[in-house]
DNA sequence: ATATATACCTCGTGATATGATGTATACCGT
DNA sequence: ACGGTATACATCATATCACGAGGTATATAT
């Protein structure tokens, strides 16, 4: 898939990979496979900026000697999900704009 | 609109707009502004880079005065907008993906 | 022993959109 | 005559971003 069209939704798709039950970047790296493939320095990045925005919450666990970083979905994040329901309305109307042959 | 989600259809967008007729920067911006809002410096960058990918050949032509370049779309233009429909395919799996209620 | 899976992180790079700014002509109203 | 608006192009600096390459470390399976 193009680059740019990836991009409007990866943040998306991370907020909606723990936004039924916390998860951590191994996990969901493995569940966005089927859906989305994204490298790890991808998905560490996004989550740095979600952090950032407010979108997720942190909290690091102590698993079999390894650490894991468990991220919540605040409200804000799941604000962000909805308002991306609506900017999909207007997307929707560009892609009819491109797919109608007769017009302009 | 996000910034990322029309950076996905700017290309494409610009390309539709000169898909049925040739057509010129600032008639460009005025024909896309009932679908897409951009300002001049957006749409030269993004007509440099099409014209760097062979998506359209220029034409510069004396018109009362001014210069006016015309933009004529070519063949891996109109691959371009056809490419974009599968593309929109795989957006639609994420969309479902997203607006799931149930999934992970 | 070695490879694979798990799990994190950082840095540099290239691509990108956009505001600000500049140049120039034509036209319209006062 | 003057000023503003529309037309029409262009460049530069900046900020954002995805991603590959590389790094650290443990557990488990072969």
């Amino acid at each position: 898939m193009d680059a740019q069209l990836r991009r409007g939704v990866l943040d998306v798709c991370v907020l909606v990979a723990i936004r039924n039950e916390d998860s951590y970047g191994y996990k969901i790296i493995k569940d966005l496979k089927p859906i989305l493939e994204l490298s790890e320095s991808t998905l560490y990045t996004i989550l740095k900026r979600l952090e950032e925005g407010k979108m997720l919450v942190v909290r690091s666990v102590e698993f079999e000697g390894r650490l894991r970083k468990y991220y919540h979905i605040t409200e804000a994040g799941l604000k962000r999900i909805d308002d991306f329901k609506n900017e999909w309305k207007e997307l929707m109307n560009i892609y009819s704009f491109i797919t109608e042959e007769d017009k302009l």
